[in-house]
Order: C-alpha cells, then sequence, then structure tokens
DNA sequence: ACTTTTAATAACGTATACTTAAACTTATAC
DNA sequence: GTATAAGTTTAAGTATACGTTATTAAAAGT
C-alpha cells in the first residue's frame, strides 16, 4: 500500500515541489495533501470525526489553512463537514461504489475512443504497452501490489494521451474516492487475468484505430470489475468501506 | 438570460432556503452563489481582477469567508486565483470548450444508455417528453431563451433519471464551465431543428430500450454540437470568449 | 534613455479574537 | 421517571490583526 501510494497523483505534488524549490508550499496545501494521504492510506478510517481544532493542532497550525483543506476534500466526496461535528472520513457503500465507477467508466471508456481517433506519438504507445506488460510480469509472479500499480498507471496514461487535462483530474479524483475499496479487496477476488487481456485488446484496438472498439472493450472491461466488486462487498456484507 | 437563469442548478440553492428557513445560510455560501450568479450573467466579464479585499467589500463581508468563495469558485474551473493578482474569470477558448464538450459527451452518452437500461417511471418518462415538446414549440415560436431552457433541461432530466448525484453534479458544474459561450453564441448559430430530432431519438430509443442506440445518438448529438460551436468561435476569431 | 538596485507598498497567508447558536447539562415541573 | 426549561459549554463562522514577500515605484548608475 505504501508503495502504491509512491504512485499516485497525490504524491506528484512533492515531485513537483523538489522540482520547483522557489514556490513555498501552503499550510494550507500542506494540511490538504497530508489529510488526504492519512484517508487514502486509511490512517483516518471510515467514519473517523475530527473537529477543526483537533486537525489544526495535530498538523501543528492554526485552524484557517486546516479549514480551507477540509473544504476541498469535502468538495472531493472523501469527507463530509458538518457545522458542530467536525469532518467525517465518508464510508464507501456499494451504491457509491456503482456510482463512482460509472463516472469512470463513461470517462475512460470515451478517453479510449479518443486516443483509437488520434494519430499517438510512439511514446505514448509505448507507455500503454509499457504498462500492460508491468501487469503481466506483475501477475507472474503474483504480486498483487505491484499489479495494482501498473493497473493504474495504465489507466491514468490512457487519460493522459487524450490531452485533457479536465478529464485527468476528474478521473484522479473518482478513483481517490474508491482507492480505498479497491485496495481492501485486493487479496479478495479473483486472480485478474482478465483485466490484462481486456487491456491488451485495448491496445489493439488503439492499434488498429477502432475507435468504437476501444470504446466498447474499456467500457465492458469497467463494468465488469464494477460489478464484481459489488458482488464481492454484498456477499462479504461490507456495505460500508 | 435572467429568464435561463432561474432554471440553472445555482438557483436551486434560494429555492432550498425557502423550503427549509430554519437553515441560515453562510456568508460563504451567499459569496459563492452570487460571485457564481455574476460571472454566469456576465456582469463580471471574463479576463476581469478583482482582489479578495474588493470583492469582500462589494459582498460586504470580510475577507474570510469571501476566500472560501473563491476557492471552491476556483476548484470548479470557473476562475483562477493567483497569489498577489486576486480572482480572475476565465476566458474559454476553443481548446476549453472542446475539453470540456468531451467530459459532457462522455457523461451524458453514458447517462442515456443507463436510462435507456432501466425501467423508468412513468413520471421520469413525461418529464423527458415535455422538455422535447417544449423545445419544439419554443423553436416553432422562434424563441430561443426559452429554447435554451428545454435543452437545458432535457440534458439535465437525463442525468437526473439515472439517479446518479454525482454524475449529476459534475455535468451542471461542466455545463456552467461553457453556458456564457453558449449563450453568446445562441444567435449566431443555426436554428437548432437538429437538435430537436437528435432528442426525439434518444427518447425513441430509451422507450426502446436500446442501449447502444441511446448512447450513439446523444454522443453523436454532443459531438456535432461541440463541433459547430467549435468552428463558429473559430471563424468569428472568437479564441477567448 | 535604459538597466539595475533599493525602497515602499500592499495583498495574501496565517493566527487570533470575537460572536453566535447548537448541543449538552442540570434543574425543575409534572 | 419522564419531559420540559433554563443554563452552560464550545465549535464553527466571521472579523480582524499581523508578518511575509511579491510587486511596484523610485532612485541610482551606466
Amino acid at each position: 500500500m505504501a508503495e502504491y501510494l509512491g504512485f499516485i497523483h497525490i504524491m506528484g505534488i512533492s515531485v513537483t515541489i523538489h522540482e520547483n524549490e522557489k514556490a513555498r508550499i501552503s499550510f494550507a496545501e500542506q494540511a490538504y495533501s497530508e489529510l488526504k494521504r492519512q484517508i487514502l492510506t486509511n490512517e483516518l478510517p471510515h467514519g473517523s470525526q475530527f473537529l477543526e481544532q483537533e486537525i489544526a493542532e495535530q498538523l501543528s497550525m492554526s485552524r484557517t489553512p486546516t479549514r480551507e483543506a477540509m473544504v476541498r476534500l469535502a468538495n472531493e466526496g472523501l469527507v463530509e463537514v458538518r457545522p458542530r461535528h467536525g469532518m467525517r472520513v465518508l464510508p464507501i457503500s456499494p451504491k457509491d461504489m456503482a456510482e463512482v465507477y460509472g463516472i469512470i467508466t463513461a470517462l475512460e471508456s470515451s478517453a479510449a475512443g479518443i486516443i483509437a481517433g488520434m494519430d499517438l506519438s510512439e511514446d505514448g504507445l509505448q507507455s500503454l504497452m509499457k504498462a500492460v506488460d508491468d501487469m503481466d510480469t506483475a501477475l507472474e509472479r503474483d504480486d498483487l501490489d505491484r499489479w495494482v500499480i501498473a493497473d493504474y498507471e495504465f489507466h491514468r496514461q490512457m487519460v493522459v494521451l487524450t490531452g485533457s487535462d479536465r478529464m485527468l483530474q476528474l478521473v484522479d479524483t473518482f478513483r481517490d474516492q474508491i482507492h480505498r475499496v479497491r485496495m481492501t479487496t485486493l487479496h479478495m477476488r479473483p486472480k485478474p487475468y482478465k483485466s490484462n487481456e481486456d487491456h491488451r485488446a485495448v491496445v489493439a484496438a488503439v492499434l488498429a484505430k477502432d475507435v468504437t472498439k476501444a470504446r466498447d472493450i474499456q467500457r465492458n472491461h469497467q463494468e465488469m470489475a464494477a460489478k464484481m466488486l459489488i458482488k464481492l462487498l454484498n456477499e462479504n456484507h461490507m456495505t460500508h468501506i
């Protein structure tokens, strides 16, 4: 899990900082990424609640930047802020999973179609194919943590290649919302051989510039994944993760 | 334009207030909806810039709630906040239009497919059909302002019927981003007979429970609309609206 | 005139102070 | 014993104060 975090986009922030040392990170920004990190790593489990004051103290800053971070996290759907009850880390229900997957499916299937219709650069194609290769190697070695990283890379790279910053920000946000569920179910679900196949098929469709096929495969892949995960949650009575 | 605003979702806030008079609207909330209103109605034109202090004074409140509103508007993509230059209302370029339409297309075509696959309530179907009827009547009377409202209702209702609050919030947000462009181009573009046809066709596909067809028609409709608008912008050298 | 350095200004980020009202306690009545 | 009312506490919302630093203006040098 820790390794996985090294790759997800919120960590991109720290990289940016390193590259541009002049830009000082504001307390508000620090609070935002630190809280987000804690939520994604389950350090702050779902349902846990904290008052502005408490968070401020834990981060050793005043309530002002803390509050700003809380508002942003609430807008992203990771927490809920109720007037006198502080910030509560939101649990994910099967219905939430369905909604979020619905959105990711819509966006990523579109993205697959878009890149199939584009003249992709050699580098772009390579990055996609490398991700699929990594998924295969990881699966061969039975290394699920590595597999998740590669899978994540594939999905993300597909959207990156569309060139739409807005779309990328959206899928990042919504993937974050269900990150916890994906990680906790990772070792409960069947080995994801089908995922690797699907992704290879998408790459093939993209190479063949078959827009419709790329969209359809990606859509079907996501719908199956969502169905499987929701079934898993229901079977194990995990109604709120 | 003023009439149109009566229907868009930010006005839903004032309705909510009326229904539940106990809930006091915070200054931050007031600032947010007032600023948003001013941006959408072009009262604050694109490119205009304001310091925190100035906005605070104009809204007769302190910088604290003002700032919170600015952060939210920036997250929504309506404004940009640069440290010592205040809040700047973002202009929309043809590329922005393409990105935003790309996202709306992905979401709404998915939504069309979802409701085609659902057992819709009688009321739900009626609301969709009424919107199309209103579009027809408006077009007959050459009343474009009314037509926009009906068109807006149709698109929104489709997403409402999916039952996904998240998806609804997304399309609302992204439609707001291009609201200005839609309104300024409304009287420059050819009469939208094709739109009405397309929407009827979507309703037909939904009635026939033809998921793929519903998706395809909606996708095609949006792609055509985007293409037309972007062409219009380029032809008229409106590179930043 | 044009560039570079220095000084002044003020906008933002953050901390703190204040106010209000929701939630909790205690007390009182039934 | 329960319900209601009065009192108390305190978290959040807002205002204000303060320090830092980017920007602008001014001045000095070329």
